[in-house]
DNA sequence: ATAATATATATTTATATATTTATATAAACA
DNA sequence: TGTTTATATAAATATATAAATATATATTAT
């Protein structure tokens, strides 16, 4: 899409549920919806390397997905809203239930 | 990721995801929530080509978030759960409060 | 059987995206 | 001020994905 396409509504939602959809965005932001981590902290729960952690947490604040505040050597990185949880519960629900098949989903992953 | 991997539920989260993820599909996961439609109707509100329409509504089959019955010629697909219709709301409210940044976000789209 | 309609699949091409590696910035403190 | 610690950015590479084009399949009716 140029830069110059005015975007839908629909285009912006689809481009939120991009912060949910890869699976290095979405283990950062199930540890952020349970509360403040330092980008250590996410590195060394993730496995994920520092510079893969730091550009997948500006996308996600870009999107309004996450919040930052500094303290010191550290900064503290946050869910921005308790929407983002349920948006994940939501998910863990549709895979309990109709959303079964997912794991032989051929288009992707 | 190889294909031998045992995907976690983050992963398959995430997966789930992508059916939300990309503009076509989503627009075409809207239409789904608001009742049955054909491949042929998908295609005339979309906008989008037939083999198109066709491909993400497979994709969006083997995941799990819509279902199909044939009658005739034609082929309806529906959204397979209320907790799809719930996810796109959410996150419509998001976007309307603290996900506004989606807009400038420069990781994609 | 054959034709018409509706939908699905395969192949290719173009593009988007994640990850790695190397380097830069920012804050705290000796 | 120089050094350490924490985080961010840039560039390069590898991979994943969407869409276009061409073709195939399935259902119904003639």
């Amino acid at each position: 899409m140029p830069a110059t396409t005015v975007e839908t509504g629909t285009e912006l939602k689809s481009k939120l549920f991009r912060g949910f959809s890869d699976g290095s965005r979405l283990s950062i932001l199930e540890i952020l919806v349970e509360g403040d981590a330092t980008v250590g902290e996410i590195v060394e729960q993730t496995g994920l390397s520092q510079p893969n952690v730091s550009s997948h947490l500006r996308c996600l604040s870009e999107c309004g997905l996450a919040l930052s505040r500094r303290d010191g050597h550290h900064i503290y990185y946050r869910a921005s809203d308790p929407r983002v949880h349920k948006i994940i519960q939501l998910a863990e629900e549709l895979l309990a239930d109709s959303a079964k098949g997912v794991y032989e989903c051929t288009r992707y992953g």
